[in-house]
DNA sequence: CACGGCCGTCGAATCGATTCGATCGCGAGG
DNA sequence: CCTCGCGATCGAATCGATTCGACGGCCGTG
């Protein structure tokens, strides 16, 4: 009662396994005649095509893209950042008949499926750093690895397979957006950052982030803030994008005494937490206080306000992260891409209060 | 330059490939000395251990389980509803270092990856009843299938793979909803659906929503609301389970002359849009219109109100679906399982207005 | 009528690993 | 000193498909 195999079919059918094999693949001369009676011995021991394991086995690829979300999936699937790049991607695999094999991975752990699954090339989401465990993992075993947001780069002096880096322009972004606040009068600002790397601390304002960031794309939103000329008065890290910690990250800045006129935040979830955090305060957004988000979201909970954000092409970087595995895979080299944002002014910055 | 295979190590080592594979596998008897002589051999090689595709054809088995979502990634990313159950899921899956391989599916359609990835098994979320194409198509290929919410049962007269149900008691769950509605004294209902099956339809009321649904779950939720004697004066059908499509549906209940009390979602997305649709009408909820929902997610946006909704254990789902996915693939038979679920009551549901 | 080409079919090698049964060698016991 | 037994190693078959080169007819043309 195992199941048929090529070779059952062939026999059913009174030809060679090399004939029947041509009659599904197409590939190669075949009289009509032939291919419709191997089809008919196929339907007749419900053969429904040739198993995709000796297919892979033969060609060697596996027609799969892992993808490494770094953190719990619940958490990442909270966030639209994550999950329109997520939709970009798969269609762009898709398209290609590709399958995408998501593989969630705790902050700094290097999971099995790293180590053992079959994939064609992996796309890792928020590398920490060139030296970051999985990617080892992954280069070390042939795979091409597409980074985004990572700067993983190839580094000459170690054996390892072609990468490939997709990000966007955070660091520009980020100048433009403060250099917005400046033009507005803004001379005090609060920062609430994302976290620093997989080792995320929690609250406490910090000199040293920019430099200890681990997640390249925190790094280079916090480097363009200082391209700006401008050294907020308090910067904080927050465990993950989501509303609830741009909420108490808000309410820490803004019940200091003297609080800043304006508040910076590095994703539109934390902004929005930001702002319900002033609301909450009693503080009119943005007569009281400014507040800035960067990704360009929906945040209909928000309404009627419109967030003030730096726009960034979720769904074509997810697209191109996938076009980028494909061309690797196929053994050929990628170019960095770096992608460019928008700066979208919304209802939640103004000037700054008189004093 | 090709990558360097088990008979490449055996040879630099100086065993043969049947010793070299146990130093790897360590199933069988092998001397301390040769298992580490034939890793430092592949070191040398860079050998960074046995290729996936060869032992997975020889064990017949990929290590692999499809997970069908019934909608494009980016709509149901956005339902906390999905996310919540595939983060359960990834994580039963991943505890037995099995690859979740996410397979998008527009409503209706099959995708390549269902007829030609390899999998052990298969996981469809929301089935569009027995003939479920996608159902079909993996039956067919002996691929055993648990349906989340589907209702797939196996035919007897079929020949097919293993089935598995999981669900849980939608039916129950509306019951005890309504009738706690009638409890408050509530006579008028209007209800706000989910889809109907992959043919959706938008907003006009019908008569033959509950034998025309597709989707089992929303079949069962509408006879729910039978059970308990209730025939609503409206019934809405939305395009899918989110908040604008709620906020729509209740505006086209509420501005009805005479409304209906008391409003029954069949989701707790689709619930917030009407309570957000009520306030942006001026109406007070619950003293005004009494709203209800199903799922049990949270709601940060309509604090400080809860609403009032039939909880069910999200994660658990998605845990017991893999956990069944697994057993399948192990040629064990699986249980139908329905879950309990839960009615709590938020600040959303209240008495009647008198009239 | 004979020969050259071409279309269709077949056999066998190959992809990379696992695993069963056989063999080899060494040590211990009779 | 011979033999038995056991642990370590090896050879070969196997998983299921693809593909290359060879072969065998048939048809058309000279």
């Amino acid at each position: 009662m195992t199941r048929p195999t090529l070779a059952d079919v062939a026999a059913e059918a009174g030809v060679s396994v090399s004939t029947a094999s041509l009659a599904f693949s197409g590939a190669g001369p075949i009289a009509a005649a032939t291919r419709d009676r191997v089809l008919a011995a196929a339907a007749r021991l419900s053969y429904a095509g040739p198993n995709p394991l000796g297919q892979q086995l033969r060609s060697g690829r596996s027609g799969i893209v892992g993808v490494v979300v770094g953190d719990r999936l619940r958490r990442s699937f909270r966030d639209p950042v994550s999950t329109q790049m997520l939709d970009g991607l798969a269609h762009a695999l898709s398209e290609q008949s590709l399958g995408l094999l998501l593989i969630p991975s705790e902050a700094g752990e290097v999971p099995p499926l790293v180590q053992n699954a079959a994939m064609d090339a992996a796309v890792v989401v928020l590398a920490n750093g060139p030296d970051d465990g999985v990617v080892l993992a992954l280069t070390r075993r042939g795979i091409p690895v597409v980074s985004i947001e990572g700067e993983i780069g190839d580094d000459p002096g170690r054996p390892g397979a072609a990468t490939a880096n997709i990000g966007i322009d955070d660091r520009g972004g980020t100048t433009r957006m403060v250099r917005e606040l400046l033009a507005l009068g803004h001379r005090r600002f609060g920062v609430v950052a994302l976290p620093y790397g997989h080792d995320r601390r929690l609250g406490a304002p910090e000199a040293d982030g920019p430099t200890r960031a681990g997640y390249a794309h925190t790094r280079r939103r916090l480097a363009g803030i200082a391209d700006a000329g401008v050294v907020p008065e308090v910067v904080i890290e927050t465990p993950a994008s989501l509303v609830e910690h741009g909420r108490s990250a808000g309410h820490q800045i803004l019940r200091r005494a003297d609080p800043p006129t304006a508040v910076v935040a590095l994703s539109d979830l934390l902004a929005s937490g930001v702002v319900l955090a002033a609301r909450e305060l009693g503080l009119r957004v943005p007569e009281d206080v400014s507040v800035s988000g960067f990704d360009g979201i929906e945040l209909p909970w928000l309404a009627p306000d419109v967030l003030t954000s730096v726009h960034q092409p979720l769904a074509d970087k997810g697209r191109l992260a996938g076009e980028a595995a494909v061309e690797l895979a196929a053994g050929r080299p990628v170019a960095e891409v770096v992608l460019p944002v928008d700066l979208q002014v919304g209802t939640t910055t103004g000037p700054p209060p008189d004093r």
